[in-house]
RNA sequence: UGUCGUGUCGUCCAAUGGCAGGACAGCGCCCUUUGGAGGCGUUAAUCUAGGUUCGAAUCCUGGCACGACAGCCA
């Protein structure tokens, strides 16, 4: 397939360091997630994009765990990213990294930079060390531990790794600058004391590297060209690069872009957490989540996440995506790819009064419009039928031309109908439609060619099959989940309208046997996804994915 | 009020000193056995003040606005 050639200031700086010959002409990108949470739609973006390079580039990518803290991560995250990232296509090949793999070789280098003068260890606790910072105007205080001799700081390092001290009374620090405008070079803790046990390297350390003292490193071994992270970066890399300066070690380019935001989502891990704890949502999975395992069960492809990013672009300015456009790029593939089948979510009872009692006949619908290779299907028809209560008004509005009392539409794929009186309830709701048939309208028929003004979908009553639908709608009301009265949090801008569970949904017979995971159209109302979890053989649970534009929705709004 | 970074249609992204363009959203029309899809059209932007230049969104200077940073998180 032809494509147009991605075009990104990233992209535009590898293609001078190919020409520069920088990196020996290799290009060679990570995806380096802690395995804290699960992956969310922003991380999508990240992994497209490196990802995305190394293969344009015919490089390499590589998926490496920044596991640097043991108090915070687990194995349950490590195996969701790993099938996530491949989910999306990331292909890291056999290349999967952990950063607690390079605890020794980081050691080692803290030892290097400790001999060269570089790095002291340092008893000021966590409050003194705030205090002696200085500002983001004012500059800090030099530690009094600044300078122990070489000897004295490798002998309180090795006392450190071998557990002689407790949580918090004593760090290793670069020596760099306390006056620097940049606070994050006022000699920066290397190696925090945690005593806890990590999901990989059990309780052999007692000490642990920090993010920016951790994180070149891992570059450096993996040889990577070009580290891309996120904006909040740029002020550390002066830190990263003075690293591996001192280190005197392969140095990797570090080159920060705009993480995503998505209106009407929250994107962080803190948020997300808080969501799955305080089960305002049934897990990190549910469907409503933004995150890729929710976005998959929800029934999103992963090439139309793909798509998505490329969409998005890349730069260094701070945005919000509107999330219209995520639901576009699903849309878009689905109508495409997607088996389309009748189904009656709030179902109404209509009565074909002139039709034979008892008999059924066969209906041939198009299984796919956009793909005429999909072939066609046949769909049983008989007297009583259900329609979609929204597709019966007694009283029409403005602009309503589905079936009132009357009127007339077409049944998709079968007959012309006119509606000629309704049954009522006690309370005056009605609950049966009464119509008759005109039998030289049925699709194929020379008669079928009269235009009607509407067409809509049915589920013969005899041949119906009961499922749950779960009809999901966006997990926040303000584009900006943030923006709340004072004193709330985002939780007070939660959708409380976000899932409507159907139970008696009238579908096509086919439909019993849908595959979990499977996507299709539901003619006329959107597009749904059978649920993978809570689906059993034969009674499918469908989530709705995404609705079908709705055109008449804004006509609607209009006239109100 | 320190350092770093960023300011282009409603929203994203382009234009790399030479006609400000694309996508989504919106609006209008056409088409349609999905009020879907599709087609056509349309609205709409260079933060600001100077400067350099034949020519500036782009380069320079000064404002202004926004974002990130004062974890032993990443």
């Amino acid at each position: 397939m032809e494509e147009k050639e991605k075009s990104d200031f990233i992209r535009d700086i590898i293609n001078d360091d190919l020409k520069t010959n920088k990196f020996q002409r290799r290009v060679h990108t990570r995806f380096p997630p802690e395995p804290n949470g699960y992956l969310h739609i922003g991380h999508a973006k990240s992994i497209c994009l490196n990802a995305g390079i190394a293969k344009d580039f015919q490089g390499k990518f590589n998926l490496r765990f920044d596991d640097t803290n043991p108090s915070k991560e687990e194995q349950e995250y490590v195996d969701s990213i790993i099938e996530d990232v491949k989910w999306l296509g990331g292909n890291f090949e056999d290349r999967l990294f952990y950063a607690s793999d390079y605890f020794e070789q980081m050691y080692n280098f803290a030892v290097t930079l400790i001999k060269k003068g570089k790095a002291f260890v340092c008893d000021l606790n966590a409050d003194e060390m705030r205090l002696t910072r200085g500002t983001l105007t004012e500059p800090g205080k030099e530690s009094p531990y600044r300078n122990r001799s070489a000897e004295e700081n490798l002998d309180l390092f090795a006392r450190m790794k071998n557990g002689e001290y407790s949580n918090g009374t004593k760090t290793l620090r670069a020596k760099i600058d306390m006056m620097s405008p940049n606070i994050n070079l006022r000699d920066p803790v290397m190696y925090r004391i945690v005593h806890d046990e990590h999901h990989r390297q059990g309780n052999t350390w007692c000490v642990y590297p920090t993010y920016d003292w951790a994180h070149g490193i891992e570059d450096s071994i993996e040889k990577i060209t070009h580290s891309i992270c996120t904006l909040e970066f740029e002020n550390h890399r002066p830190l990263y690069d003075w690293y591996l300066n001192e280190l005197e070690v392969y140095h990797p380019q570090q080159i920060e872009f705009a993480r995503l935001n998505l209106s009407f989502t929250v994107l962080s891990k803190r948020k997300l957490l808080k969501l799955v704890e305080e089960k305002h949502v049934t897990g990190w999975d549910d469907p409503r989540m933004p995150t890729i395992a929710g976005f998959r069960r929800r029934g999103y492809t992963s090439a139309s996440i793909i798509n998505f990013c490329d969409m998005i672009g890349v730069a260094k300015r701070d945005s919000t995506i509107d999330v219209s456009l995520l639901e576009y790029s699903i849309r878009e593939d689905l109508n495409k790819h997607s088996q389309r089948a009748m189904a009656v979510l709030n179902p109404l009872k209509l009565v074909l009064t002139n039709y034979p009692e008892g008999k059924t006949e066969d209906c041939h619908a198009v299984n796919n419009p956009e793909d005429e290779a999909s072939g066609t299907r046949s769909v049983p028809f008989s007297r009583e039928l259900f329609i979609d209560q929204d597709d019966f008004k007694e009283v029409p509005p403005p602009k309503y031309y589905r079936l009132s009392p009357g009127m007339e539409v077409r049944l998709k794929y079968a007959y012309i109908i006119k509606c000629e009186s309704v049954v009522k309830d006690d309370q005056g709701n009605v609950i049966e439609v009464h119509c008759t048939y005109d039998p030289d309208t049925k699709s194929g028929m020379a008669g079928a060619n009269r235009k009607v003004k509407a067409t809509v979908h049915w589920i013969s009553a005899a041949h119906a099959k009961d499922v749950e639908v779960r009809l999901y709608d966006r997990l926040f009301v303000k584009e900006n989940p943030d923006e709340t009265e004072e004193g709330k949090d985002f939780l007070s801008n939660l959708n409380s309208g976000s899932l409507q569970i159907l139970k008696n949904c009238k579908v096509e017979p086919m439909l019993a046997n849908a595959e979990a995971g499977q996507g299709f159209q539901f003619e006329r109302t959107g597009y749904f996804s059978v649920d993978p979890k809570d689906s059993a053989n034969g009674t499918p649970v469908f989530n709705r994915v995404v609705t079908l534009k709705d055109t008449w929705a804004k006509i609607e709004q209009k006239y109100r």
